[in-house]
DNA sequence: GAAGGAAACTAGCGCTCGTTCGTTTTCAAG
DNA sequence: CTTGAAAACGAACGAGCGCTAGTTTCCTTC
């Protein structure tokens, strides 16, 4: 997509207030849920009326497909990068996730959901990223550690330490005050989580 | 609670009825949430009208609160027992969600939506829960591999490891076909639990 | 078996949800 | 400055929500 031959070069005002309400959906849809996000929240967060939001987004439906297509394509691209080493994918994925701090609490959403009404974007998504990290894992001398049927578990593991890190982030700050996001504590997390992969998966 | 004294032998009709709602609210709750379950699924999915609902609970609120308190006090038991080892304890957290494979569920829709609407059981046994584990962690002797300040980290990965485990199990059986909350499928991932705590925490 | 209370039901209330219609305002191009 | 389309708006619709009053049915205990 994104066909801009000769397209104007400001970006027009509809555009940055479309932005702008996906970044309040995005915030709303990550800590209330579907369900529990209603249009007049998002609109008034977004200093809009409710028929406003109807100029940009089709519905409630399309809205929050819009928030969830614009915040894992980045993540999916980190991962199909064809160049990139592991070390180089995962430091990647980190930094969108650390641009994006909702996004992770937005993707437990539609994991806790499981089979019933998910979405096909993040179904398609899901899939080949296991797969891939199951590979990328099988490939590291240290896996010899582990059995066969071991590996999926490892990588779901990896998986649930990463995300949950981001989605308990909001927790932690109303139960200690202390914020996760914070750079000091993301910079700690990811030293955390190199140290974690070398213990489970040692290079010799 | 619970003044049992000289009580009735057989459970009466209405206890065994006031189970069943709190089985097929569980359930609901854990896969839509709060705001994403009506009162009227929840009755019809329990074999009932929504009036007789409010014969054993008060209403949504109140239901809700029934469902964490009845799923979480057990978890509760198992963390404070004064006498069991900290393999023990682990293995009956593991047996106790085992029984309620919903409850991981549940307790993540709780945590993610953070500070908000918090329901205040979950607080008071969150905290008390991961300091408990900090300890318990810092008195082995397999800690001493990791600093001061990434005993929390560690606390949290393996918090996130255990219940995310359940979290995702609806989502992988939606994916793969594979039923994650099998007797099989779970002595395996107890297993590989174990595995990663030596790996972590080695003992020598 | 009679009686009384617990439990389940029918009908419907007030309210908020997502959505729409028709109008007014704003903004960028000629 | 004019102008026409994009964008924001006020008002309101039908549907579904949690919840309740009043009534009927069921179960337990003498």
């Amino acid at each position: 997509m994104s066909a801009a031959a000769a397209a104007p070069i400001r970006t027009a005002k509809g555009e940055r207030t479309a932005e702008r309400i996906l970044d309040t959906a995005e915030a709303l849809f990550a800590e209330r849920g579907y369900a529990g996000t209603t249009l007049r929240d998002v609109a008034s967060a977004a200093g809009l009326r409710i028929p406003s939001l109807y100029n940009h987004f089709a519905g409630k439906d399309a809205l929050y497909a819009a928030v969830l297509e614009r915040g894992i394509a980045p993540v999916i691209d980190a991962l199909v990068a064809p160049d990139a080493s592991d070390a180089d994918t995962v430091q990647r994925i980190l930094g969108q996730l650390n641009r994006r701090p909702n996004l992770p609490r937005l993707v437990q959403q539609e994991v806790l959901r499981g089979g019933e009404h998910l979405s096909p974007v993040l179904v398609q998504w899901f899939k080949p990223a296991l797969t891939q990290a199951e590979e990328t894992l099988r490939a590291r001398p240290g896996s010899r550690r582990w059995s066969d049927e071991q590996i999926p578990l490892l990588v779901l593991a990896l998986y649930q330490v990463v995300v949950g890190y981001f989605a308990i982030a909001p927790l932690m700050k109303a139960l200690n005050g202390e914020d996760l996001l914070e750079s000091e504590a993301l910079a700690r997390q990811t030293r955390f989580f190199a140290d974690l992969v070398a213990a489970l998966l040692p290079e010799e």
